[in-house]
DNA sequence: CGGACAACCTGGCGGC
DNA sequence: TGCCGCCAGGTTGTCC
């Protein structure tokens, strides 16, 4: 679920716990979702390090440490927060990992899905490195957008949700800002007119924005730091509203299938 | 390069 | 209530 305004409230409600914290022990009861290194090196190299900062690239949470990266990808059902140590995770029967903070509280990652993925490297550049640009970095302007976009053909669905294309933006994300430009999910990059493609810089930045407004979308397995849920969701235009009216012109919500994903669109505002 | 599809996992929901 | 099939916010690898 999480793309990245939902990756972008997490990381700011996780700022404030864990910052300048030390990671004393870790526990965790499925080694699959440690995509590295292994589990003892990870047991014998996290302690006694320092979080000196956490930062959001794309969909993946970047944990500055002393002298490594913890990084976390919460894939579709990930779930990341900050507990006393006496709250008791079997409250959450899908948590995987217990990071023991020097405060008496801890880090838990919880997962129903087992999708999520945890890193711990120096160099973190083979797992994020080949990300597309920030979207609502300043670097990311119209004239960037158009050159980028002005070099690809293929279907605008599956191309907002290349990460090498842009960073963040997933399932959700993508039908709103279709929607929001007017363009139909399955019109070609290259059948853009230079208008069309500032309309779709325009709305990929503003559903984003709006995203992060709103903490998130809570439509299923989502939810906040602290537990509770965004409000993203109560804001949709198209994404999940199938059969009901567009917001703008009425017109009954559409879901066809592009790319192997689910895919909302108004056939009166999104022209082919 | 691009599209189609399977795989990784489990839970929630609608229908019967 | 129980069971079944379908759907799910992500990403990667394979095959054509």
């Amino acid at each position: 679920m999480p793309e990245l305004p939902e990756v972008e409230t997490v990381v700011r409600g996780l700022r404030g716990p864990l910052k300048g914290r030390t990671f004393i022990d870790v526990w965790l009861d499925w080694p699959g979702s440690l995509a590295f290194p292994t589990p003892n090196e990870f047991r014998t190299q996290l302690p006694g390090q320092t979080v000196l900062g956490i930062r959001r690239r794309g969909k993946y949470i970047l944990c500055d440490l002393t002298d490594s990266v913890l990084i976390i990808h919460l894939k579709m059902t990930g779930r990341l927060y900050v507990v006393p140590d006496t709250a008791r995770h079997e409250a959450d029967r899908w948590v995987h990992f217990r990071f023991q903070l020097d405060n008496g509280h801890q880090l838990r990652f919880s997962d129903p899905r087992k999708f999520g993925r945890v890193y711990l490297t120096p160099e973190p550049d083979w797992i994020i490195g080949k990300l597309g640009p920030e979207p609502l970095d300043d670097s990311f302007t119209l004239d960037a957008f158009q050159r980028q976009i002005a070099r690809r053909k293929g279907t605008l669905k599956p191309l907002l949700l290349n990460q090498r294309f842009i960073a963040g933006i997933g399932n959700i994300y993508a039908d709103e800002a279709l929607h929001r430009a007017g363009l139909h999910p399955l019109r070609t990059a290259d059948s853009l007119t230079e208008d069309e493609q500032a309309r779709l810089y325009e709305s990929i930045r503003a559903v984003l924005r709006q995203g992060i407004q709103y903490e998130g979308a809570s439509i299923n397995w989502y939810r906040k730091p602290d537990g509770s849920k965004g409000e993203s969701q109560e804001h949709f235009r198209v994404y999940g509203r199938t059969d009901a009216p567009c917001p703008v012109c009425g017109t009954p919500v559409r879901r066809i299938v592009v790319g192997g994903r689910g895919t909302h669109f108004c056939p009166t505002c999104q022209t082919r």
